[in-house]
DNA sequence: GCCAGTTTCAAAAGCGCTTTGGAAAGCTCT
DNA sequence: AGAGCTTTCCAAAGCGCTTTTGAAACTGGC
């Protein structure tokens, strides 16, 4: 059934029947009424491809995930970030897709996508500091918004970003309240954006009372279980050990509990530890009193409100640049206590 | 730049250089060289929306994810899987566009992408026992392959799975070989497919060898970390407890390790666990001898060899329906020992 | 009863591509 | 040289919608 055959079967013309299930003033209600339910007997629903085609909008939004060579490491936060976009996208009436890119083709992806009309918005993830990606898709004109922000980029640009700087200086600052006065960071890439500013917010507080920044406790890498394990590990073995932690992902964390455990310590009384946690759906952390103590951004609301953003974006491009600062929640679990005298 | 104006650039008819961009015969070398050329140069994309419109064909592939009330626990499996299917579609040219239904709503989300002309095809994951999704896209018209099977469909379809009962199986008589004869299962949820799969190949070998069922000594639940660690916890503190388990995913196992040592037991000398192993990229289990015992079998490719399943299905619908069913790898790692007596 | 203004609808022109159905030119062969 | 092919190109129709433009019908005021 298509708009042709549903105008003949109405006994009306296609520009009216269209105007009517648009919503468009000048048709009459009688008219209206009739169309749509005509419409809904026959669950009429107009091709996505024409109305794009007639329209000029693909009612689609992009996601590109790059494929760094073969073993793409892929994202944890990803799936529940996907799932919270997908929620506002359903809701808005926008389909998401979701590209796998070469690594370095990202460029001719981007102008690939707006030349051929493919999507009307993108989202951009992970960014890296300066990232480049920011200028070229002005340049391009394919409206978009960044998950995380890019420090170093100049211009403006729509975002979406926890407050990691504060988050993870108000962790620190909480474990200096107990006591804690050697405090390990176990962090993500920092070439990441993310992890750099919670290097900055972790730096920030131990300055601030007063402490030195020792390089020594402090390590980056990709956020696994056996990377938290190994971190975790050499730090204990230090001389002078850290007497608490932060680290960067609840996966992560997992390693470093069973690092202290191993080491014959407590996690909660020896050793104190702080994550940062998105609330992936599943590492959820469950129970009354929360096993970790933690930063805690649901990184699936994240989702939902940059692809609001997105769409707002594309809806009205003469705004300036939204931004949106999410506050992590400190949530106290039974990971961290007094430091040990 | 669009064809008219490409055409109008090259003097030639739209005719022509459209079919010499998609390789026709009826066109000569030289002229085609020429278009291919231009075409270059001004770095020309068909518009994807006409071209679709014309067609008839969208070159988009669907992957529905239900979203179960708000709490939507997103498949771990999720990412991977995405990524590998993405890498396919991308060689192949086509899009992937992921949909967040509500649940309950599937076979409405269906219906629309099917009359709005949106997708060429779909992917359907996580089928449970009796799926009636498979019934539904075949009346539909829609074509799709399976990520998974469906015990009790009876009909044909196209699917990739991992031979969960010959992995399970294999593993159990793994164990048993090792002298272990109380072997606990801490399974998924037993209303998806693979985890009822699994049971059955647990079950099959312990009868094999003359072993009796403890329904005592099996759980079903969503695969965490906690519920790891409360299966483990709970079963190892039986009277007769199990002195080895199988586990459903690397994520519980870290659960089931945390427990182990917790009662002060060394994984792999007091208690052996094999996990089976999606090889998720977030959870890669690095080193020489790798930390657990596990049926390994990679998701990323499972994906990618079902979206070239569907695209091959869209484009030979007259060809009988394929199945791919992977072997697990059983790799030995450190989590697995003799039985202790 | 007529004019201006408002409602309500329809014809037709796109949107940018593919594809059908020729037509013109070039070739071979007798 | 003309019949019959083959090769190479093109005009135009069509995919299913939206939107512009304009016409018909209806309204009220005088």
């Amino acid at each position: 059934m298509n708009l042709k055959q549903l105008s003949a079967l109405l006994g009306l013309s296609q520009t009216t029947v269209s105007r009517a299930l648009n919503g468009y003033a000048d048709v009459s209600a009688a008219t209206r009424a009739r169309v749509l339910a005509a419409a809904e007997a026959h669950d009429y629903r107009p091709n996505t491809r024409a109305r794009a085609l007639a329209t000029g909008r693909s009612g689609v939004i992009g996601h590109v995930i790059p494929r760094i060579n073969t073993h793409a490491m892929v994202n944890p936060i990803f799936a529940d970030f996907i799932a919270g976009a997908g929620e506002t996208y359903s809701q808005a009436g926008y389909e998401m897709l979701i590209s796998v890119v070469d690594d370095g083709e990202e460029e001719k992806a981007y102008r690939s996508m707006k030349r051929r009309g493919l999507v009307d918005g993108l989202v951009v993830s992970a960014p890296r500091m300066n990232d480049p990606r920011i200028a070229l898709l002005d340049e391009i004109g394919l409206p978009y918004a960044v998950h995380g922000r890019a420090t170093g980029a100049d211009r403006p640009y729509c975002w979406v970003d926890v407050n990691n700087r504060r988050a993870f200086a108000r962790a620190t600052d909480f474990l200096i309240d107990l006591g804690h006065r050697r405090i390990g960071l176990i962090n993500g890439m920092e070439t990441m954006d993310f992890a750099h500013r919670r290097r900055r917010g972790y730096e920030e507080a131990l300055r601030a009372r007063g402490l030195a920044v020792d390089a020594a406790l402090t390590r980056q890498d990709e956020m696994t279980e056996g990377y938290g394990w190994r971190a975790a590990r050499e730090l204990l073995a230090l001389p002078d050990p850290p007497t608490a932690f932060l680290v960067s992902s609840v996966i992560c964390m997992l390693g470093v509990r069973r690092a202290i455990e191993e080491a014959g310590l407590m996690l909660g009384r020896d050793v104190s530890a702080i994550t940062h946690d998105d609330q992936l759906s599943y590492l959820r952390d469950d129970g009354p009193v929360p096993t970790f103590t933690a930063t805690r951004s649901s990184v699936r609301e994240a989702g939902q409100r940059l692809a609001r953003m997105v769409i707002d974006r594309i809806d009205t491009p003469q705004v300036p640049h939204a931004h949106e600062l999410l506050e992590a929640e400190l949530i106290i679990g039974r990971s961290t206590g007094p430091a040990p005298r």
